[in-house]
DNA sequence: CATGAAATGTAGCCTAGGCTACATTGTGTT
DNA sequence: AACACAATGTAGCCTAGGCTACATTTCATG
């Protein structure tokens, strides 16, 4: 059944380390994804509310608190957090700046999906697990689309 | 300090359960992301070449072979492949159709993203993730999209 | 037809993300 | 000032997805 085929096993296949490449780079996009979205949102609510508790985290992402507390274990061990005990949430200076990064690239991809003709709510929901794989050359591609059909 | 912000916990946030149910289906959809790629790689190699072998799978995804073969367990529990030991890997009734959606699914969404600028490179690359979060009403648009401005 | 290399399968370990249950801390209210 | 209760934190467990190392099966070939 092999013979058939042959599949030199060096020569059909190696043709095409590129989608190996490619799903390897979707899963490394995968990981992050999370730590933006908290950074995101830690974002948000220190704005809006001037703190960021981790029970409203939680609730915001839909979690229970002890799943949010570790994963805000994570930022901090990232870099991206700080964290005093008992004291809320905040933001270290590359926290700040991935938020956003993450909160531009969000509204360019929900503005491209309604753009194409995606209703409003699909848009806001699809993005939120698109926007974790635009890369910049397709963020860029976005923005030019975008601005030519202003 | 919370005193300051009152937050009731029963007014205020709850106004929006709908972040939470976002980011909670962002997450469920990517659960099932992986069985679809395996889906649809497994159906492309038994169309080119007769037969799906763990071996070709791994390669092809960039995983070991032992990944593969657990992650193809996976498939058989969920009914979407049988496989008897050492005899490669076949698609039920439910994972060709799974297949099939996600291949058209994944060209769809190449194709507006081309449509909309995108390097072909970029274009594929993104895809990859991409097509894991892409609703039905928002493919539904796409398709509307790309009819329209031909 | 025996044998060795390649493919397949198994075992065990790791991390990320979830969860529940329990322990501890802080604070608004009496 | 004390206490109750919400928020916070900790421990331990589970699954998915990876990996390496080792064991087994096939099969092409000498």
């Amino acid at each position: 059944m092999m013979a058939a085929m042959a599949i030199p096993a060096k020569a059909a296949l190696p043709a095409e380390p590129t989608q190996a490449q490619r799903f390897g780079k979707a899963r490394t996009a995968q990981s992050g994804a999370l730590l933006e979205d908290y950074v995101e949102l830690i974002s948000d609510l220190l704005e809006s509310n001037g703190e960021a508790r981790p029970t409203d985290i939680a609730r915001r992402l839909g979690v229970s608190h002890a799943t949010a507390i570790k994963t805000i274990g994570r930022l901090k061990r990232e870099g991206l957090a700080i964290a005093k005990p008992y004291r809320g949430v905040f933001l270290t200076e590359g926290g700040e700046l991935l938020a956003a990064r993450v909160r531009s690239r969000h509204r360019l991809v929900v503005d491209v999906l309604l753009a194409v003709g995606v209703p409003a709510e699909a848009a806001e929901q699809d993005a939120e697990g698109i926007e974790h794989h635009v890369s910049d050359v397709t963020l860029a591609a976005f923005g030019s689309f975008l601005r030519q059909r202003e």
